[in-house]
DNA sequence: TCATAGTTTGAAACGGGTTTCAAGTTGATA
DNA sequence: TATCAACTTGAAACCCGTTTCAAACTATGA
């Protein structure tokens, strides 16, 4: 690979000079700005990013943790964070580590040791602030908020009032028998979220029947059938996540379980294929958009926010679609 | 942040023999060996990931090109690249491209001067073929073949024997009057998948009857509309992938058209989300697994293959769900 | 006891781009 | 024409972990 020494020698200046030509830092006289670009040029020369950063202390990059990749929701963050960050001159670092603590804490180990500018979390584990707080670069969480705060900021939205929306919006719809599908309760979105839907059933006189299932389809199969004959009366079913709410929706119509006529259902995040399936799904509406954005703007704009533990909080909306119809109300 | 000049003067020792003691590249006596494993202990001392690939000249890295992030396929390879990357310590840095060659080729000069050992590239783009060609590093195609075979290797699958597979498979349901959803003829994988469908089709005396739609979801809104009104009389469609085949699916159950029974429907790929939905979708299943482990190998054993150009083609499978059923025969 | 082989160790060079600092130029003013 | 300011330029230091090379030291055999 050619280096700058060699740009030089060809443009008969010293590397210093071919520098300043590229990134502009200082003047260079026409004549050997020409002479840099022209050997630029003919050798097709393209400076080492890792020299540069290892100079600079700063790669231009942004990490992000997520736990997986294969999960819809987490893309949709990634891939605005992504667009911000070519946009800022930035490049993203995606590391997908699973429900593994040690996993994330190697990663973030690993952007710090490569340099990067800041990270975004959307962890679950509340252990991984350890790492994230002696880490010297920014670190903001997405998606969840911890008992001790020790992460600079945290980006998340009204996750109790989306619970209260849910359960709400199925008595409105005339459900006299909801079962709430609730997250992991360690998991900060599931715990509000369940809590929403409880104070609700509280205030209305109802039974507060729920089962609890991980964030993931499999387990969604699983909890629905058993939900089913736990519950055998049930007519509104509140889903963790969309998710979850897509793996209930396809018991129910192998079932032959008529949505929204015979159960309601409404799932949490609004990621994109909640309205690419068939029926489309009535849920709570994350500004994913806004959040994610908030996220890189933290970290972007970091040398201003210096004080730790900011929270920042978004509102939900909700989203009706095809799983949930007002009783007597005609399509 | 702390570095290794620091850890030795702490422990005593040169630079030299803390790199020895954590690289395992000479022997370092017991006792200075313990206090220098005890200075790291004590500063949290983690080497600098740039400075170590700035020396080394290999960064553990390996890029891995795709068109969009939140399109389950290239989120189901990059999450098999990771986990195998994750085994044999390297790392994936993950690069959303769009259609855009510009991005593409920025994405590769990027990857090299941040000093990849190899890149995989998931693209429909010739063009891109210059680039790959000068860098001096593996890049291995997947799911293309060009016409003009510059890149070190194609991974790719027998489309042509998947798209006869999906004719074949609807005339033997019974269908009459199948329509193909063709995928941009630019694209080697929907080109093939086409020549399949129109040669079963002239060796049964069917009439060939095409729209042409992009690989999104979107598209397929819009084609499978259109689809509908150019051909009524269809009764069964070949999507030209899965994301395609559900947007077809959400168009038909739109507008009350029951599939499989007045329609049949089949797509291709087998992503996730194809047995996720209700129905399930019957789909030409492509080994994702394989070709992604293949890919991957090729790059980090690249020491042995030499050769330009080399071709590894897999076979296809139909998997038989929800969407397509043989007439007469009972569910 | 001396010579030789083997081991341990640190100084210095290396990788490649950036920046500082001082020297060399140019041009304008007195 | 002499002087000083302003600009252009390159040598060298810097970022930091790794590796080479030669020096210093240990141990073995004669």
């Amino acid at each position: 690979m050619i280096n700058i020494r060699e740009v030089a020698k060809m443009a008969g200046v010293s590397p210093a000079t071919v520098s300043r030509v590229i990134n502009g830092t200082a003047r260079v006289s026409a004549e050997k700005r020409a002479r840099v670009l022209q050997a630029i040029t003919a050798t097709d020369f393209v400076p080492n990013e890792v020299a540069r950063s290892l100079y600079r202390k700063s790669a231009k990059l942004i990490g992000l943790i997520i736990p997986s990749i294969k999960n819809p929701y987490f893309t949709q963050v990634a891939s605005i964070i992504e667009h911000m960050a070519t946009e800022h001159g930035y490049r993203v670092f995606l590391c997908d580590v699973g429900d593994d603590i040690e996993k994330e804490e190697i990663a973030l180990q690993t952007l710090v040791a490569m340099n990067a500018d800041g990270v975004i979390i959307a962890s679950t584990n509340e252990a991984i602030q350890d790492y994230a707080a002696m880490c010297q670069i920014p670190v903001v969480a997405i998606d969840s908020l911890f008992a001790t705060k020790r992460i600079d900021a945290y980006v998340y939205c009204d996750y109790y009032a989306g619970g209260r929306m849910a359960a709400e919006h199925l008595i409105e719809c005339g459900c006299k028998n909801i079962v709430c599908i609730k997250g992991p309760q360690r998991i900060f979105s599931a715990k509000a979220r369940y809590e929403g839907y409880r104070d609700v059933c509280r205030e209305h006189g109802l039974r507060e029947q729920t089962v609890t299932c991980d964030y993931d389809f499999k387990a969604g199969l699983a909890m629905t059938e058993q939900l089913l004959e736990t519950f055998p009366g049930v007519d509104g079913i509140i889903a963790c996540n969309d998710v979850v709410a897509i793996s209930t929706y396809k018991i129910l119509h192998r079932k032959h379980i008529s949505v929204p006529d015979q159960i309601q259902l409404i799932g949490f995040d609004d990621i994109e294929w909640a309205s690419l399936i068939s029926p489309e799904l009535t849920t709570i509406t994350q500004p994913i958009q806004r959040m994610a954005t908030k996220a890189m703007e933290l970290i972007i704009d970091n040398e201003k926010t210096t004080e730790k533990g900011v929270e920042i909080v978004f509102p939900v909306t909700l989203t009706v679609r095809e799983t949930t119809k007002k009783k007597g109300s005609c399509k």
